[in-house]
DNA sequence: ACCTGAACACCGTTCAAGT
DNA sequence: ACCTGAACACCGTTCAAGT
C-alpha cells in the first residue's frame, strides 16, 4: 500500500484529472459509439468506462443522458450546415449551388444515419435542450433559406414567400433521408439514387419561377 | 393454508386464465400507453400490470419487446391504409381525392404521432420482425401505387414510373409529418396548415401532366 | 472543482415450476 | 398450453465521501 507508482493499475498523472477537457471527451465518446452502433445502444457506463473515468463523472457535465444527446445533436447540425454552405458557395450560388446543397444534405444523413436520427429522432425531448441546439439548427436551416432568397433575387425561382419555400424544400430533402434511412427503399442505394434524380427535377419544376401553363380552362 | 377463496388476494376464475384473446389486449394496451405517454415510457411490465397477468405471460406472445411493437407498427400501416383509400374513394378518385388522400396521411400523423414515430422510427428494427408488418406497409404504399396509376391513366399527373412517383409524394408527405410532429415548426398549427397548403400547390404544379415550359434557350 | 464507489429504483429476459 | 415467481444481468441517477 505504498505509494510505488509501478503498482497502480492504471496510471494517472498526480494532481491531474484525466481530461483536459472531458466534456468534450464525452461527446465525441458518444458520437463514436452512436456511429458504430446506434443511439440505442448508447449507455453512460459505457462511455465513461471507454474513457477510463467513473460512470458518475459525467454529471459534471451534463444534466442527464438526453443533454449529453443534445449536445451530439448540437454538433450534427453545425457539421451539416457547413456541408450545406460548402454545396452552395463552392458551386456558384446559382441552381447547380442549390442542387449540389441537396445533394450535400442527403449525402450527410445516408453518410451518417444514427447521428442524423439523434438530430431528428425523439432522443432528445422538446423540453430542457442544450441552449446551443436550437440555434445550431436554426443556422443550418438558415443557409437554405439564405440560397433560397438569392434564387429568388435572380429570377431562379418562384417569389414566394422564402421561410415557407424553404420549409417545403426541407421536408422533400428530409422525407428522402428518412425513407432511405429507415429502409423503406427495398432496391437499396440505386433506388435511392433514381429517387434523388426524379426528386431534382420535380422540385426544379415546382420551384420554377415561370408562370405554371394556363390550366386549360 | 386451507383453500378458502375468500382470502385469495386477488380474484381469478378458476380453471380459465386472464384473457381469451391475450395477444390483442397486448397490442391494445401497448398502444394505449404509447399514445398517452409514447413508445419511449413502454414498459412490459407495466402492459401485464395493466392486464393483471405476469410480466411474463407475454412471451407466450411475442418473442421480445421489439415484436410487440412491430405489432403495434403493423396495426398502424392497416389503419393509415384504410384512411388513405377512405379519402380517395370518397372524393372521385380524382385531383380532389388524390389531395384527400394526402390530407388524410397528414391528419393521421399528426393525430397519432406517438403510432406514426413506432411505425417509421427505428423501434423495429431491420431484423426480425412481424411478418405482417412488411405486408401492411407494403399495401398502404400500395394505396398511393394505385390512386397515381389512375391520374396518369386520366391525363392527370405526368406519365412518370408511378412507384418512382409514389415514392416521392410519400417521401414529401412523410417530410412534413415529420417535421410537425418533431416540432421543428414553432409557430405550431398555423405553420403547419400554411405548409400543408403550399406544398400541395407546389405538388399539383410538380406532377402536372402538361409540358414544363422550354427553357429560356 | 472534479472524481469516486456504493446504493437505489428501475429495466428486459430466462427458467424451473405450477395448473 | 398458458401462466407464475424468483433470479440474472443490465440500466440511469443520487449521494456521501475523497483529493
Amino acid at each position: 500500500m505504498t505509494t510505488t507508482r509501478a503498482s497502480r493499475p492504471r496510471r494517472k498523472r498526480a494532481g491531474q484529472y484525466h481530461h483536459g477537457d472531458l466534456r468534450r471527451a464525452l461527446i465525441e465518446q458518444a458520437l463514436r459509439v452512436i456511429e458504430s452502433t446506434g443511439a440505442e445502444a448508447l449507455t453512460l457506463r459505457g462511455v465513461g468506462a471507454a474513457l477510463g473515468v467513473s460512470r458518475t463523472a459525467l454529471y459534471r457535465h451534463f444534466a442527464d443522458k438526453e443533454a449529453l444527446l443534445a449536445a451530439v445533436a448540437s454538433e450534427g447540425f453545425r457539421l451539416l450546415r457547413a456541408a450545406l454552405v460548402e454545396g452552395w458557395e463552392q458551386n456558384g450560388r446559382g441552381t447547380a449551388g442549390f442542387e449540389a446543397m441537396g445533394a450535400a444534405y442527403l449525402r450527410f444523413a445516408i453518410g451518417h444515419p444514427a447521428h442524423y436520427r439523434v438530430m431528428f429522432g425523439r432522443f432528445v425531448e422538446s423540453g430542457v435542450r442544450d441552449p446551443g441546439l436550437e440555434v445550431e439548427s436554426e443556422s443550418a436551416f438558415g443557409a437554405l433559406v439564405d440560397a433560397l432568397t438569392t434564387l429568388q433575387r435572380d429570377g431562379l425561382a418562384r417569389a414566394d414567400d422564402a421561410l415557407l419555400q424553404a420549409r417545403f424544400v426541407w421536408a422533400v430533402t428530409h422525407g428522402i433521408a428518412m425513407l432511405v434511412i429507415d429502409g423503406q427503399l427495398r432496391g437499396g442505394d440505386e433506388d435511392a439514387a433514381a429517387l434523388n434524380r426524379y426528386a431534382a427535377e420535380r422540385l426544379r419544376q415546382a420551384l420554377s419561377a415561370e408562370p405554371a401553363p394556363a390550366s386549360p380552362r
